[in-house]
DNA sequence: AGCACGCCGACT
DNA sequence: GTCGGCGTGCTC
């Protein structure tokens, strides 16, 4: 073959490949494939891009992959259809792919379920809707009609700042209609409000001094950011250790050193305290990321990761799937707690996909706590992760004074839930002039209600669960599906009237039995279902700290992120709550966990603290350890626990979980799935078995546990697993929990 | 996931 | 006779 001809040849080729250009698109749907799309000439549609195409009968937003995945039959070249346009957004980063890809195969979730997660934040990819303001125009002659309101406008924007309409109408007090009529009678004009940038963190801003222990901790996270590779930090800190100045130092020097950070946060500890403390170390706040965020604010926030315009995020889990171009350093605070763990959609936990996500983008995690996972604990103990411990309490202040009471000796009177050694340490507290908190991890006024005739139980009538009284809203309802009734004046099932009675307590019983006993005491209860949303709650923490009320009655969310200056008593209404459910590996945790961080909010600065703790099991190591104040009993007696059953972090654990409405039809095809199960000598397999909680929202549930080593590819087994299982009957669903941290 | 097409029951 | 329930199948 001649030359000439050859490079002809090569020109045609190239002109074909050119004219057929097809890209692989990713849909953010429950798919695990992608799907190839023709290019139309002279469209930018690079790995990354954001394009809209049509898609089957529809027309949606999807990714071009940098590469096919999944198994797609092969398709006619003809066939494919095109692109239909590129959506104006910053394209999603490689390593965001990676990422994806990496999350799908480990939760068994389809790529594309990943990819949605990696997009929720629809108006990032609407064309950008300017706001429009008003400003004063400089010399216009006013119009004839002058009134009292539009003197008033034009007073205040005499100023000449550019306002939105309904902010100038507001300062004014008078309606848009004013403004707008001043703007058509030429005395203002609209104008373009410019987006808002994001304020830069500043690294030097509020630096402090530290303690010995402290800068020791500082050092060690600062040369794990300067080595600027993957790494795994447990900082363990007792809570008032200083444990968030510590890692805002490593933070400072991610900044330094031109990366992104992200610090996430249980969803609960996002508290204005916190942000307020990052505000003071970098002299700007951070931006926020989690669920309550607007429309609107989680486009500009989506953008502004992309782009490197935000250079600090402060979220929820899901702040992990944004798309940052250069994160150099992410923070896990509260790495135990259970919020990081996503149960539906895509099941994965957001702590440990912290940790893949630094491997992927060879930077350094830290995973903060002062009740450290077992797991994390373990990987510290054996030197897969590197550790930071922060011994003491920063103010010097004592750990509060633990004491267990003995239910089984020290009776409740019937009807009273306090013991009175309790009691005696809350009138004490009191005098004093210092704050008692209440802690029973139970919502409502009873958990249960009976028939005092017949013996029923008001049950929900579309789950396996008591329906809890709620007496400030006159409601029996199930904290499972969200179903309500109206307090029945008569049994449902004996028609016996007046014969319903309250068993058990929730915190509104334990109220009442405070009002009755502290009459002149200022309660706050403190319950996810009587507080209305996020700024209520932010004034309740105001109120509390600012010494507004002596006695605080609360559920789990008094538990967390919250420094009550003057708490000098805890007392634990019922320690063995959560210590019931066998099933579960980590409620001996979780137990501790909750009960060492509720007794520890006494005391913190001021004085030492008293703590007591109800139970019928003084003898459980859970209790024991806490009385101590003694954590390492506990986790070394986890750690055996663990060992022993094949647990995590010393084994892997999914959960599947079948269900459908129809009872029989879930119990037989959790059978035929357990039946199907590939055999493995490594890998076990327990059940079927009725979940804990057979019915949810009128769906039984039936559910299997699969058990393996650390070192076994569980999800290669699940999958090979999935091809045994015969095509589902409609109404069936099977879904796996990988890690699950949920066995109801 | 989301949409259309399909086939069966209670209404204008 | 139609409106509408949701079971089924498909998306380059």
């Amino acid at each position: 073959m001649n030359a000439p001809l050859d490079s002809l040849l090569q020109i045609l080729d190239n002109n074909a490949v050119e004219a057929a250009r097809s890209v692989p698109v990713l849909m953010p749907v429950a798919l695990d494939q992608t799907y190839d799309y023709l290019v139309p000439e002279g469209m930018d549609a690079a790995p990354g891009a954001f394009v809209l195409v049509p898609f089957g009968p529809q027309t949606r937003i999807g990714i071009v992959w940098d590469a096919p995945r999944g198994e797609g039959k092969p398709v006619d070249p003809k066939k494919l259809k095109a692109l239909t346009s590129r959506i104006d957004a910053p394209c999603l980063p490689e390593i965001s792919m990676r990422f994806a890809e990496w999350v799908a195969r480990y939760t068994l979730a389809p790529l594309g379920m990943v990819a949605r997660m990696m997009m929720s934040a629809d108006a990032a990819f609407e064309p950008p809707k300017h706001r429009f303001g008003v400003c004063i125009v400089e010399g216009a002659t006013p119009p004839p009609k002058m009134t009292q309101a539009r003197t008033r406008v034009m007073e205040i924007a005499a100023d000449g700042l550019v306002r939105a309409k309904s902010d100038l109408a507001n300062l004014a007090g008078c309606s848009t209609g004013v403004v707008d009529g001043l703007a058509a009678a030429g005395m203002l004009v609209e104008v373009a409000i410019p987006e808002r940038s994001f304020p830069r963190p500043l690294p030097q801003h509020g630096e402090t001094g530290f303690t010995a222990d402290q800068t020791r901790a500082v050092e060690s996270l600062r040369s794990a950011v300067d080595a600027n590779n993957f790494s795994v930090t447990l900082l363990d800190g007792v809570t008032g250790s200083g444990k968030t100045e510590v890692y805002f130092e490593a933070v400072a020097r991610a900044l330094e050193a031109g990366g992104q950070t992200l610090i996430l946060l249980p969803e609960i500890a996002l508290t204005s305290q916190f942000l307020d403390r990052f505000a003071r170390r970098f002299g700007a706040r951070p931006v926020e990321w989690h669920s309550a965020l607007s429309p609107a604010e989680r486009g500009r926030i989506w953008k502004g990761v992309a782009r490197g315009d935000v250079r600090c995020v402060v979220g929820a889990r899901s702040a992990l799937f944004l798309p940052y171009c250069e994160l150099g350093l992410i923070v896990v605070d509260e790495e135990h707690d259970q919020g990081f763990k996503q149960d539906d959609r895509v099941h994965y936990q957001g702590r440990d996909m912290a940790v893949v996500r630094g491997n992927l983008g060879k930077f350094p995690v830290i995973l903060a706590s002062a009740t450290p996972s077992i797991e994390s604990h373990v990987n510290a103990l054996i030197g897969r992760y590197r550790h930071a411990v922060l011994p003491g309490r920063f103010s010097g202040v004592e750990m509060p004074d633990v004491s267990a009471i003995d239910l089984r000796s020290e009776k409740l009177v019937p009807g009273k839930w306090l013991a009175e050694r309790l009691v005696a340490s809350m009138t004490e507290t009191l005098e004093k002039g210092q704050q008692t908190l209440l802690f029973l991890n139970r919502r409502g006024y009873a958990p249960l209600t009976l028939c005092r005739s017949c013996g029923h139980r008001l049950e929900c009538p579309q789950c396996t669960a008591w329906l809890v009284e709620h007496r400030f809203k006159k409601k029996l309802s199930c904290h499972h599906c969200g179903f309500q009734l109206s307090l029945p004046e008569k049994c449902p099932k004996c028609a016996a009237p007046g014969s319903l009675v309250a068993c058990g307590p929730g915190v509104e019983r334990v109220q009442e039995e405070v009002a009755e006993r502290f009459p002149d005491a200022r309660v706050a209860l403190l319950s996810s279902d009587l507080i209305p949303g996020l700024p209520e709650m932010r004034e309740m923490i105001r109120g509390i700290e600012a010494r507004e009320f002596d006695i605080i009655i609360g559920t789990q969310i008094v538990a967390k992120g919250h420094n009550f200056p003057g708490l000098a008593l805890v007392g634990v209404v019922d320690g063995d709550l959560g210590l019931a459910h066998g099933a579960d590996p980590r409620s001996a945790e979780r137990t501790f966990q909750l009960l060492h961080q509720v007794t520890g909010r006494a005391g913190r600065t001021t004085f030492v603290g008293r703590g007591f703790v109800q139970t019928y099991s003084p003898d459980h190591p859970v209790m024991t350890a806490i009385v101590a104040g003694d954590r390492n009993a506990f986790l070394n007696y986890e750690v055996k626990t663990r060992q022993a059953g094949l647990l995590p972090p010393y084994g892997r654990l999914a959960a599947i979980i079948v269900s459908a409405r129809d009872k029989a039809l879930t119990e037989q095809v959790a059978r035929e799935i357990a039946r199907r199960a590939p055999p493995s000598e490594m890998i076990s397999v327990l059940g079927p078995s009725e979940a804990p909680i057979a019915v949810v929202r009128g769906r039984h549930r039936w559910r299997l546990l699969v058990k393996a080593p650390r070192d076994v590819d569980l999800q290669t087994y699940l999958r090979a697993w999935a091809g045994m299982i015969p095509k589902l009957k409609t109404d069936v669903r099977i879904t796996v929990d990988i890690d699950p941290y949920n066995f109801l």
